[in-house]
DNA sequence: CGTATTATTGACTCCATTCAAAGATAGTGG
DNA sequence: CCACTATCTTTGAATGGAGTCAATAATACG
């Protein structure tokens, strides 16, 4: 029994978000290293982390499958939520610099998710210098997301909750999910949080989207009616 | 004379950044090695820039003496200044992931720079592990300043600019410089720009500052007459 | 010395927050 | 299955913090 599931086991090399993760830039030899390494088939429930603000240093994480967010607490009980995480999506770099977590990773709902352990980290590194280019890779592209939150800080409500949608729409569609059709993996609260605003701001930008026909909201049911509407918002607002 | 010079030029291993810089966390032969591919004593004039968004990405690169800041342009002439440099500070990591940077880092004064090329970067992580452990650190590093700041991006006027003056006073001490007693390396304007407020915003809040006794302003030249009270600002006003 | 840049200050406006209440939905246990 | 509770969402009214607009002042620079 425990061989039948071990040969069924979900490695990088048989994934189908070897286009998104870490396997993306590597050739198949390197793939076959990387899976040896990588442990697969960790499944959380909601509410549960993957690793928690203050913990050490353990691994470089990539969501398999669900959603789960990014929270940081900054001493104070304020809570932020710095990024919403889709599969394929590798967390756990921030880990590295005083080797102990500076956020909490936890799941909105049923996930599993793959490890590359630190005690493997260093050796596939210097085994295979695709791996560590690509590891690079993935860390640039972490820094890059948050620079362009930074910069949506200073938009308007509208703005910012336009952008939200649209960059979740994105990221769906990327992964073969329906761009015009999705749920939130947030609550009203959890976008305020994430996006610098109350939760009445959010309703009620929700609702102003939904009259102007952009989309059409039941909860946490999102139907993007008008996408290029959207778009405009954040796109022309500061143009000329 | 060229022979005389290059014998005094600065390296990585007779450099007084050594404990900020990449080489914090090198043994004496991996800072050998480090120094002979970094390059060194490039100069900038105030507006210069180290390189420009777009760009291609040709190099890890440590500012050594000076300020810069860098910025980005969201496509609608929003420019957003993500951060100021000062010395012993690594820049460049944005660039990795597309091949090109996302951001201008500009010379806020006259400055000197290092450069890690990365033509050698692939090959020195190889050969020296010490260094690519040294190389995501840093990395890390970077992403845990611009996390801090998203924090900060829904913190009030007064909560953002003292955060920005005891963070600048905490990283000006740790380079040897009075604590208490500095240039700011923006104007405001650019500080404006850097907190997400306008310039009018600073500047009445500096004043608001100067009245309460925490600080004289003339200027760019500050004093900070009580740090405790600066840092209650941001520290209190969630607690409880 | 004159011009450009940077900084200060005031008055008014507005976007988003706060406070408050009610409505909707999901989950639980009797 | 329904009542009950907790959680989440919507909506309204009032408030306030920061932006905008505008004018003046101070400083740097050629």
């Amino acid at each position: 029994m425990d061989r039948l599931i071990n040969d069924f086991q979900v490695s990088c090399k048989n994934c189908n978000l070897d286009k998104i993760c870490l396997p993306r830039g590597l050739s198949k030899n390197e793939i076959d290293d990387l899976s040896i390494v990588v442990r697969t088939n960790s499944v959380l429930q909601k509410g549960e982390s993957i690793y928690r603000q203050g913990d050490d240093f353990k691994s470089i994480v990539a969501i398999k499958s669900g959603s789960a967010k990014l929270v940081t607490n900054d001493g104070q009980g304020n809570e932020h939520i710095l990024n919403v995480l889709l599969p394929g999506e590798l967390i756990g770099f921030d880990g590295m610099y005083k080797n102990h977590y500076t956020c909490s990773a936890i799941a909105l709902e049923v996930i599993s998710y793959c490890e590359l352990p630190v005690s493997h980290f260093d050796e596939l590194c210097q085994k295979i210098p695709g791996i560590n280019r690509e590891l690079f890779k993935h860390s640039s592209e972490t820094i890059n997301t948050i620079h362009s939150q930074v910069v949506c800080s200073n938009y308007t409500a509208e703005e910012k909750l336009a952008k939200f949608l649209i960059n979740l729409s994105d990221r769906l569609k990327a992964r073969g999910f329906s761009a015009d059709e999705f749920n939130l993996p947030l609550t009203r609260q959890e976008m305020g949080e994430h996006l610098g605003m109350t939760l009445e701001t959010v309703s009620r930008m929700l609702k102003s989207f939904q009259e102007k026909r952009m989309i059409c909201v039941d909860r946490k049911y999102i139907q993007i009616k008008d996408q290029q509407s959207l778009r405009n918002i954040f796109n022309d607002s500061n143009s000329e």
